[in-house]
DNA sequence: AGTGTGATTATCT
DNA sequence: GATAATCACACTT
């Protein structure tokens, strides 16, 4: 693992906000697809957001496990969401990944995913990215810092050009102001809202 | 560019 | 029985 990666894992370890700015330009790899996070954001404890802000409970346990895990859940009846737990075993906190860059091959991406028409399209939203990249409940729990895990991460550029934002979809009152969404400016064509920070 | 709404189901109260 | 860390589409400006 080089330096850039076990930085970021050690930032994950004790400080899942600033990990969440410094998981941007990572690649996400996920089997043989390989895309760059330009967008995420963090949840974490004493946060109202959070699902684990009311304890634990089955769905949880990878969010309350070690940092680097794949947190991985099914949403609003149509969509799954992938996270990496963060902070020690026994206190939750994760980050969503909400959108990153193809690198490699966009066929298959374009095969699950018919109505984009771009690829510009394919990432740009936590749910669209676990479609296009076939994310479900078979990844749950899976270990980003394994080498051999169908779903890890491997190193990348440092963004410089961070822009900080309000998290999106959050009810009002349940941490919705907290800015807690960081997304690469340099990249905000492939983010779910691009246009301004907030 | 911005607003509003329906789809659809796992999870928890 | 209510809610949800979303998306796509329709409609307005």
């Amino acid at each position: 693992m080089d330096h850039r990666l076990t930085a970021f894992r050690e930032l994950l370890a004790r400080d899942v906000v600033a990990a969440s700015r410094d998981v941007l330009g990572l690649t996400l790899v996920v089997g043989e697809h390989r895309a760059q996070i330009v967008e995420a954001e963090a949840y974490g404890p004493t946060d109202p957001g959070c699902h684990a802000f009311r304890g634990e409970s089955p769905r949880l346990k990878a969010m309350f496990g070690p940092p680097g895990l794949a947190y991985v859940y099914f949403t609003y009846g149509n969509h799954w969401m992938l996270n990496i737990s963060a902070l020690p075993e026994g206190t939750p906190a994760a980050i969503l990944i909400r959108a990153a860059r193809p690198l490699t091959d966009t066929k298959e991406l374009y095969d699950r995913r018919p109505k984009a028409k771009t690829d510009r399209d394919l990432l740009s939203g936590p749910g669209k990215l676990c479609a296009a990249l076939g994310i479900n409940a078979s990844h749950y729990g899976l270990d980003y810092f394994d080498s051999n895990s169908p779903v890890r991460l491997e190193s990348g550029p440092v963004v410089t050009e961070v822009a900080v934002g309000r998290r999106i979809g959050l009810s009002p009152g349940k941490g919705d102001e907290f800015p807690w969404r960081f997304w690469d400016r340099g990249a905000s064509a492939f983010v779910s809202r691009p246009w301004r920070d907030n």
